[in-house]
DNA sequence: AGGATAGATGATAATCATTATTGTTAAATA
DNA sequence: TATTTAACAATAATGATTATCATCTATCCT
């Protein structure tokens, strides 16, 4: 997929719901749409001050909150408190989590609707999305030992 | 398993590294390993205070932390920040959280192992452990609609 | 183009779950 | 029972996120 496909689609989305389309919403945009690394908050915020300097905390909080309502950001939350965010590919994905240098990855897919599937028969729920993480060391960890 | 088994179990890993058993550290287990509802840490400071009204909750998180490094409970963190506790079944398992009613339920085991294998070989990480959850509605909040 | 207006922004205060601190208490051991 | 030291209770500090509000501006209308 192209970053530049991925911000119009997200502007879009914002302009089918009458919200405004700003410099730093347009900033926070194409920041999400290129990373692939996984980027906190704060990572998007340095991003984006560089372009806008006067660029405030709080919008960036209230983009990706914006973003994350029309499901086109996906937001991976961790126990330590840290928010990571997925603006390449909103849907849910599977994770590999290095426990040491905390790099996320994105590994090619495995199907996961047949679980999704599974779980649905054995507990009544109607599953609407799902979230799956594997914790270990990345490979340039494995080395350093 | 039998709860008493559980509380059996975490006192012999507790006193295995010399760790003190206190009466405060005897309820929290005991409220852990009988607690089928995936209590927060307020959840089981609400209840050990009930038989020992002076316990401070620090020493809830602090008890709750220790055996989170001993392995002897999951931790189910989530973005809205709430932590939630399963002491019954320490073992990385799958999940079925209901959006509504914050319900947490335990499903009968589906194999995840073959995936984890998957994406050991597809991304060159060596797991340790994992993370599912599934998200939706359960059957008791479909109905009120 | 100019003006009206409701939504967006920036700065900062408030929130709240968790962690750190510190003086006191009591579990473990001999 | 005395000694040692981890664990305790109470409370302050932390820090990421959220709320507030005065100001600004993207969008629409004339
Ligand atoms: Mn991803
Ligand atoms: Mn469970
Ligand atoms: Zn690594
Ligand atoms: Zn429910």
């Amino acid at each position: 997929m192209d970053p530049q496909k991925r911000v119009e689609e997200m502007l879009y989305k914002l302009k089918e719901r009458d919200f405004r389309i700003t410099p730093q919403r347009l900033a926070i945009l194409k920041t999400l749409a290129a990373s692939k690394g996984h980027p906190s908050v704060d990572d998007i915020y340095q991003e984006v001050k560089a372009l806008f300097p006067t660029t405030s905390l709080a919008t960036v909080y209230k983009t990706v909150s914006l973003l994350k309502e029309l499901n086109e950001v996906l937001e991976l939350g961790f126990p330590d408190g840290s928010n990571h965010y997925d603006g390449y590919n909103p849907a849910p994905h599977p994770h590999a989590i290095c426990i040491k240098c905390k790099k996320i990855m994105d590994p090619e897919l495995m199907n996961i609707d047949e679980l999704s599937e599974e779980m649905s028969k054995k507990t009544g729920y109607k599953i609407f999305h799902h979230r799956l993480d594997f914790f270990g060391l990345c490979p340039a960890c494995q080395q350093k030992n």
